[in-house]
RNA sequence: CGCGGGGUGGAGCAGCCCGGUAGCUCGUCAGGCUCAUAACCUGAAGGUCGUAGGUUCAAAUCCUGCCCCCGCAC
C-alpha cells in the first residue's frame, strides 16, 4: 500500500523500520519539526526524522496540519493509507479523511485504559499488573477510536517506562504492520472501545517527579520506575556543600519502618511514609548514572541520614 | 553563544581555592583465618591525573584551546 507515516520519537522507529520491511510503499514521513532541544540549544531532528532520511525517504515537518496548504499537499500524496506513532499533532477531520483507508495509529495501552499523551508511564506509575499495544482507526476524539489489533504485556516489578516503552514500541512494530495488511486485504475487524474504564494519561509535569517520602512505599517505587529514566524521580541529599540532587533510576519494595526520608541501612534502603524501598540505581547531578554498589563507594550514605 | 557539574590504577570517589613523593572505599592476584557474613588478617600488581599547549625550579593543582560525559531549563 502506498502509506504516509506519522512519528517523532523512538517509540515510532520500530514501527516505520516494520512497515518498510514488508514492503510498503513509504510515500512521505512526517515528523515534528526539528527544534532547540538539549544542552546549547542546537536543533535536532527527531529520532523518526533522522532515520527516514538515512533511509532516504522524503520528511516533511509542518507545525501544524490546520493550514489548507499542508492539508493540499497532504491529500496530493494519493494515499491509501496513513499510519501514525507518537506523532505529537493533532489531526484535523480533513488528513483524517484523505488517504482512501484513513488513518491508524499505534497506541501503547489496553484502551479505553491511558487515553492520550503519556499511557506508559500512567500504567506504571498507576501499578497495573498489565498494559499492552494497539492499532486502532483514528477518529477525532482523543485516541478514542475502534480498535483493531491488541497485544498484551505483564508489567513486571523490575519494569521502568523505559523497559517497558522498549517491549512495547518492539511489540507493537509486527502488530502495527499486521493491522496495515488486514486493511490492505480488506480483513480488518474494528471493535469499538468500551464506554467502560475510560482514564486519561495526563502528560508528565517536572513537579511529579520529586518524591515525598511521606508517601507509601508502593507509590514511591512506582513513581521511580515510571518516571526511568526520563524525567527521573529525584530527591535531595545532604553533602558536604549542601544537598544534592539525585535521582533515582530503579528500585524495590523493602520491609522497616522509620520516619519518611531515613535511611535504615548503610545500603540505600529508604523509610517511606509506609513501608520502605530500597534504592537500586541512582544518578547525582553531574554524574553517570550507577548502580547503588558503585554510588556507596565514593558517597556518604550512612544509616540514619534523612533524605529530602 | 541558555545556566551549571564532571573526566584521577578495573569501579565509585577525595585531593585542585592555598602548586612541592598519587590518597580513600571496593575489585583483582597470592597467601592466611572462619560454622558463618555485601566478614577479617598479610602481602602484591595496576595510574602519561581526558587531550594539546602555556606559566613555573616544580603542575592532578594556575592559564588557554580542543574532545567526551552529565544535571537543569527548553
Amino acid at each position: 500500500m502506498r502509506i504516509a507515516f506519522m512519528g517523532s520519537p523512538d517509540f515510532a522507529v520500530p514501527s516505520l523500520a516494520a512497515l518498510i520491511a514488508r514492503g510498503h510503499e513509504i510515500a512521505c514521513v512526517y515528523a515534528q519539526p526539528p527544534r532547540p532541544a538539549g544542552r546549547g540549544q542546537h536543533l535536532r531532528k527527531t529520532p523518526v526524522h533522522a532515520f527516514a532520511e538515512a533511509q532516504g525517504i522524503a520528511v516533511r515537518t509542518p507545525r501544524s496540519l490546520r493550514k489548507p496548504e499542508e492539508q493540499a499537499a497532504f491529500a496530493a500524496l494519493g494515499l491509501d493509507l496513513a499510519v501514525v506513532v507518537a506523532y505529537g499533532l493533532i489531526l484535523p477531520k480533513a488528513i483524517l479523511d484523505a488517504p482512501k483507508h484513513g488513518c491508524i495509529n499505534l497506541h501503547g495501552s489496553l484502551l479505553p485504559r491511558w487515553r492520550g499523551a503519556a499511557p506508559i508511564q500512567r500504567a506504571l506509575m498507576a501499578g497495573d499488573a498489565v498494559t499492552g499495544v494497539q492499532a486502532m482507526r483514528m477518529e477525532e476524539g482523543l485516541d478514542t477510536g475502534p480498535v483493531i489489533l491488541s497485544t498484551e504485556t505483564e508489567i513486571e516489578i523490575d519494569d521502568t517506562a523505559q523497559t517497558l516503552h522498549d517491549r512495547l514500541a518492539a511489540l507493537g512494530a509486527p502488530l502495527l504492520a499486521d493491522a496495515v495488511d488486514l486493511i490492505d486485504q480488506g480483513r480488518a475487524v474494528e471493535t469499538p472501545q468500551s464506554p467502560d474504564g475510560v482514564t486519561y494519561a495526563h502528560k508528565i509535569d517536572p513537579a511529579e517527579a520529586r518524591i515525598d517520602w511521606t508517601r507509601p512505599a508502593r507509590e514511591i517505587d512506582r513513581q521511580i520506575r515510571g518516571l526511568s529514566p526520563y524525567p527521573g524521580a529525584w530527591f535531595e541529599m545532604p553533602g558536604p556543600q549542601g544537598p544534592v540532587r539525585i535521582k533515582a533510576l530503579m528500585s524495590r519494595l523493602a520491609v522497616g519502618d522509620g520516619a519518611p526520608g531515613a535511611l535504615l541501612d548503610d545500603h540505600l534502603r529508604v523509610a517511606c511514609g509506609d513501608g520502605a524501598v530500597r534504592l537500586l540505581r541512582v544518578q547525582r547531578e553531574g554524574r553517570q548514572a550507577m548502580d547503588a554498589t558503585d554510588f556507596l563507594r565514593g558517597a556518604e550514605a550512612p544509616a540514619g541520614m534523612v533524605l529530602g
